[in-house]
DNA sequence: ATCCTGTCTGACAACGCTGTCAGCACTGCG
DNA sequence: CGCAGTGCTGACAGCGTTGTCAGACAGGAT
């Protein structure tokens, strides 16, 4: 390995000072602009890049945007890590993961020591703990920007979200459009914005296909697949059963596919099943599961170029919303007679 | 946010300099006994951490360990991740995410670009870049130094690896003490070194069960489930087919169960399907898959705590042997007249 | 011609830590 | 008793960058 290429070798190709290469750098004004040229070639000639540490030392910047969860989705999670990744790297920034426990005062916890050891710029909150009261306001207390990926309080603050309940409205007509009259939900984990916003679209979505709204019909999960299938034993068991079932994550619909098929119900024949979030998992069961995709890629990547802009420019940084997509697989189909 | 503690400070408190401090923190030799005692005290005392950025500039370390992959499967990376994640942060260094592409050339590329922009102390390798001749010859060169993460090849270098040809043995046991003869095999992606155990311990299994290997019974896969499935079908139009299949991963085997369903075969009355891997869908799937459960967590952190080793003492690190567990689920069961 | 403004540039200290090296106190040995 | 050897400690420079501040220069107002 070479010998790294520092900024005064920089400064000395193009016949400047380091503190104007530095300027350039940092998109900071007052530089003539072929005074800019001559460096900006200077760098691409000796391929230069600055030393992180030393740039955070003297800066007290860290170059760091750290990245918090504590959801057990694996797919999920990684889509929104690459995104991340993604946008830091463009940036020149760092991404640090963070894994949280569950509950609220360790969250709170994890992210003080985090804080304390890394020093980050800023932070990327995914759900839950993009609602976390407690560790919100210790975030504001201590001065840290954060960028939120589908908060459940969308009023202020920055980040990037879905229309949820409008992709739970979709999917609810779909069924709606196949005859299903009696149309069960499982709701999700009551901790997450997610289960109020999926909840409200099926209930918006049976109301515009004029149906009455049966409570009988809707059973609490918690978005794990075992929840899925006591909802589904639940549903099941039901005197007047429901034709299909709109479960809040795939997780759920996967349990629900498992009882129905243990139960000998052919699916979509006898039961419409359907999810959210179009993991991996939802293309390999069978049959394969309707679902609603959420581009998690770039939800993890606007949401930290968000952060980024606002750490430059406090001005900025705005709840950026993003599209989704209903997938429509085997897994639901016509009502039968 | 309280202005930060210095080594100064603590130093201070000591009643020593820093440079013993620094000494005391390095774990360096030549501190008397009581003054490292004094000094930890202090350190606890004012809750010191030392400054990453300052400790890497003086240092020409950079306390950086760059996690280097291109698996595509998200619960085997997460569980990866968060097992480096661990080990990192309680030798407290910090940890880079490093997607990489397919081609070799892409990856040697990538690599460089990392290593160039962050200076890591260290890399650890997941399968399949474990294999990347060109990758670790440029490693090599660099003189940086790495762990990997079931590399194929195991005589030299550090790392963790699992009894794969043994794990697979074991399962094609398990089938054939169920009473199967014609055992099929889905063999993985060629170029990762997985593929090859797998079959070798299939082929294993079935001599010591008495069974003729029959190539007819043996498909080539890619780890995809759509390869799964093309192979499932492959299998399942044959004349005399087979009673059970092995698939090298577990996404192949949801594929196999997709076609057996779909051709309204019984899983495991018809045909008993085993996979590799233990993914979270694997338990969602209908029926639950037979699988082998590789302990992803431990062995990210123990590659890791390999690696961080070696860098402090290039004599250290191994390759480390961790153990498996074979799954018995639903989706296999005793062969039916 | 003089002053003032604003734009652009550079010298130098500082960021918090570790490497180097010198110095001190002790030990064992001739 | 002197001297080399060893164990322990501290002073200080330097890592590569940015913040601060002062200075040079151009252009407009007086």
């Amino acid at each position: 390995m070479a010998v790294r290429v520092r900024i005064e070798d920089v400064a000395a190709a193009a016949g400047v000072s380091m503190k104007t290469v530095s300027r350039v750098l940092n998109h900071e004004p007052n530089v003539r602009e072929d005074t800019r040229l001559k460096v900006t070639r200077a760098v691409e000639e000796l391929k230069y890049t600055p030393h992180l540490s030393a740039r955070s030392l003297a800066g007290s910047k860290s170059f760091l945007v750290a990245l918090l969860y504590n959801n057990p989705s694996a797919s999920y999670l990684m889509g929104v890590i690459e995104g991340v990744l993604k946008a830091c790297s463009d940036e020149n920034y760092h991404t640090l993961l963070c894994p949280l426990e569950d509950d609220e005062a360790r969250i709170v916890a994890g992210a003080e020591a985090l804080i304390a050891r890394s020093q980050p710029d800023g932070l990327v909150l995914t759900p839950p703990i993009t609602d976390s009261p407690a560790l919100l306001a210790r975030l504001a207390e201590l001065e840290i920007p954060y960028a939120c990926v589908s908060p459940k309080d969308q009023s202020h603050g920055m980040g990037v979200a879905m229309d949820e309940t409008r992709a739970a409205y979709d999917m609810v007509m779909h069924l709606a459009s196949l005859g299903h009259r009696r149309i069960a939900h499982v709701i999700g984990h009551p901790a997450h914005g997610a289960s109020g916003w999926r909840l409200t679209g099926y209930r918006q979505g049976l109301e515009r296909a004029g149906i009455k709204f049966d409570p009988a019909l809707v059973v609490q999960g918690e978005f794990s697949f075992e929840s899925g299938v006591r909802a589904a034993s639940a549903l099941l068991d039901l005197e007047r059963r429901p034709s299909a079932v709109f479960a809040a994550n795939d997780d759920m619909a996967a349990g629900v596919i498992r009882v129905a098929l243990e139960r000998n119900l052919r699916v979509p024949e006898d039961l419409s099943v359907c999810g959210f979030d179009d993991t991996p998992m939802s293309r390999q069961i069978f049959p394969a599961l309707t679902t609603v995709q959420q581009p998690t890629y770039e939800m993890g990547r606007i949401a930290t170029l968000e952060l980024l802009a606002s750490i430059r420019n406090p001005e900025s940084g705005r709840m950026v919303r993003v599209p989704y997509a209903l997938k429509l697989r085997q897994s639901t189909g016509p009502v039968q007679e």
